[in-house]
DNA sequence: ATGTTATCCTATAAAATTAGTAGGCTTTTA
DNA sequence: TAAAAGCCTACTAATTTTATAGGATAACAT
């Protein structure tokens, strides 16, 4: 399951994603709008801001904004800087691979599943945006 | 990710699998031979007991056994039972379904994504087996 | 220059979950 | 009736998640 953290992840990018090309928007205005308690909110950009998937500007009329089209930001890359690994192993991880203990990768049966389930979940979120959760 | 616990129980029924139709097997043979600490098996084999997956006999001789054919047993199954929830997010869960505060499920875009993510990845584990998992 | 507005940074704390242990109870078999 | 096995309840330790607090820094307006 993906952590609440994410959660407000996604919810604060299509706000943002709704807001592209405009003015960049508060975490304040975000917050409440979005009911994210706001100090946690700041965390949460300022990681997806170090990923460069936004950029921020201080001081009177800044806030953030998404530093790429909605269109060009999957689904997998967001879970990956907040929640972490999206296979259900972390021996069948492409971005946080670490070696199993006890376990020889080449004859190991669950890894063998894993990965095969890792390729269906990873087939959708790479190829799902941000644009594709924004509203029609 | 799946939790370690999950980790363990997919190699103790793995195990169980390779001696579907034999003896039982002792909790100690499988801690010994699976590298799993005997006291937390212990706990894992009664879930899976609870969920019909395994059948018991106290005593000397007696042991776990699958009370199903390892064709039979499906990993999304097994993962239900010791991991919960295999959806991304509680408001697209078949199994364990929770209602999003603050969202309008109808309009909500996140969970219309992750409503997809779910069925891809419930494609492959609700069809793979334990038997799957076994070498050839 | 200086105050205001906003993000940035570091530390801390509370809550929840995960991982594992301990120890005695019950059932089956020899 | 003793042994060998699983069964059951409670507890503990470690880790991760979910925040909160408070000041530092940068941009802008007057």
């Amino acid at each position: 399951m993906l952590s609440k953290k994410t959660q407000y992840a996604f919810r604060a990018l299509v706000h943002l994603a709704e807001n592209y090309g405009k003015e960049p928007v508060k975490i304040s205005t975000i917050s409440i709008q979005q009911k994210i308690p706001l100090k946690f909110l700041e965390h949460i950009l300022n990681d997806l801001k170090k990923a460069d998937m936004l950029e921020s500007k201080k001081g009177k009329g800044g806030g953030y904004r998404l530093s790429v089209s909605p269109k060009n930001l999957n689904l997998a890359t967001v879970i990956r800087i907040i929640n972490g690994p999206i296979a259900l192993l972390p021996c069948v991880s492409l971005n946080f691979y670490e070696k199993c203990v006890d376990c020889d990768e080449e004859t190991c049966g669950v890894r063998k599943m894993m990965l095969i389930a890792r390729d269906a979940t990873l087939k959708v979120l790479e190829k799902k945006t941000l644009y594709d959760m924004m509203n029609e």
